[in-house]
DNA sequence: CATTATTATGACCGCTCGGTCACTCCAGGT
DNA sequence: ACCTGGAGTGACCGAGCGGTCATAATAATG
């Protein structure tokens, strides 16, 4: 946790401190940035940052902690989850991460560094895991409730999903990185929302096309 | 490219030094292998490794191009690409990663650590471009053929199919990283060619029930 | 203004790393 | 037995890192 002389710090400069580490913290692994680094890009000295963090780690973990706050709140704006549609609730998710995406790129990137690094095991081993254990959780419901083909096995379906949502803001991000209109986070007609269902039609129908059905094997 | 004394070495010791080397660039990111590592595990002195190599780097390619020879000849095998069928295709290639990743697992975690890794801007700007490319001409070939449904944009399925191809090596390994029988290397019951058969029915047809059709929208 | 408490600083420390090099070792030719 | 040249070695070097600390600057207090 931050020392009490952060938080005490005129809100301009804890700012510029937060900006600059963000944005090397989010364009490198956490190995390849340095603390002098972020010092300077912040515009104060190394052992200011000291004054502040504890250690490295300490900078790197607080600013996770903002990038996990921001996201949550856009995830539990869809409290509508575990309802009786699969589909209905994938998409909850998978427009609330792009979301995310799209409006705070750089916690985003973060993120997304965060969950491929090393030093994700020193802080929290298992987050990969528990967003998985939440699809695994929603997979198994929908196939017992048959709203999943019978024939595919709950554990690929998992990888299935896991992969082509976790990968889908960085993807977005990728895509629509250069100019796109911040507006209407929420209407059908923004190009994200449109990928966003576009992607949801891939995941339940496929790619062949409609009227093509699976032979028994 | 290694020094001629490299290749001067009797077989049992190049071959030590390759398997050190990779069992450390396989576990490890590229600036976490320390070379004194890789000459402790190989029995041999820091200083040896330069005998061999120019740098680092040079070590770290040498490995990744036997990676890629091995991986190329499973894809060479199947040399029926380009046919009609998207899927056909897609299976081969699915079906020569999987193998691949299951007979080679070291060479396997290599290469993948090495597409998400800093290095790969300095050895290879655009392999991920490159064998997106070749997806990418699959993909629209089978749009203009009609062999995918027209509602969907080749930029999606591209990142659909990349994505879910990319990751399934990987995923393959982590769940059967255990006792698998590596016999039966093209057999259907062979557990990993029924993974292959099953992540192509849900690229085809997705998750929904059969029966269930998108509606337009 | 003087005194004290707090914050800011960069020189410095210990460490690890990639890479070098003077030296040793050893096989084979004469 | 001697020489020679390639192969093997580990002490060593400079650079960069995370982290510390004595000191300076600034703010707060009376």
């Amino acid at each position: 946790m931050p020392k009490s002389t952060f938080f005490n710090l005129p809100e301009t400069k804890r700012r510029r401190i937060i900006d600059a580490a963000l944005e090397e913290f989010s364009s490198k692994n956490y190995d390849q940035v340095s603390v002098s680094s972020v010092a300077d890009a912040a515009g104060i000295a190394k052992g200011s940052i000291y004054q502040y963090f504890d250690d490295k780690l300490d900078l790197y973990r607080y600013l996770l902690d903002c990038a996990i706050g921001e996201k949550l709140a856009y995830f539990s704006d869809g409290v509508t989850l575990g309802g009786e549609d699969l589909f209905e609730d994938l998409e909850v998710l998978t427009a609330a991460g792009a979301r995310f995406a799209r409006d705070r790129p750089r916690y985003h990137e973060l993120a997304a560094r965060f969950a491929e690094s090393p030093v994700r095991e020193r802080i929290l081993p298992d987050l990969k895991d528990q967003s998985a254990a939440f699809l695994r959780h929603m997979v198994d419901r929908a196939h017992d409730l048959g709203r999943i083909r019978g024939d595919v096995s709950p554990k690929l379906a998992l990888y299935f999903l896991n992969t082509l949502l976790s990968e889908f803001g960085t993807y977005l991000l990728r895509e629509y990185a250069a100019d796109w209109n911040r507006v209407g986070s929420e209407d059908a007609c923004d190009p994200v929302m449109r990928e966003v269902g576009e992607l949801m039609r891939l995941i339940r129908f496929g790619l062949a096309p409609t009227g093509e059905v699976p032979e028994d094997d």
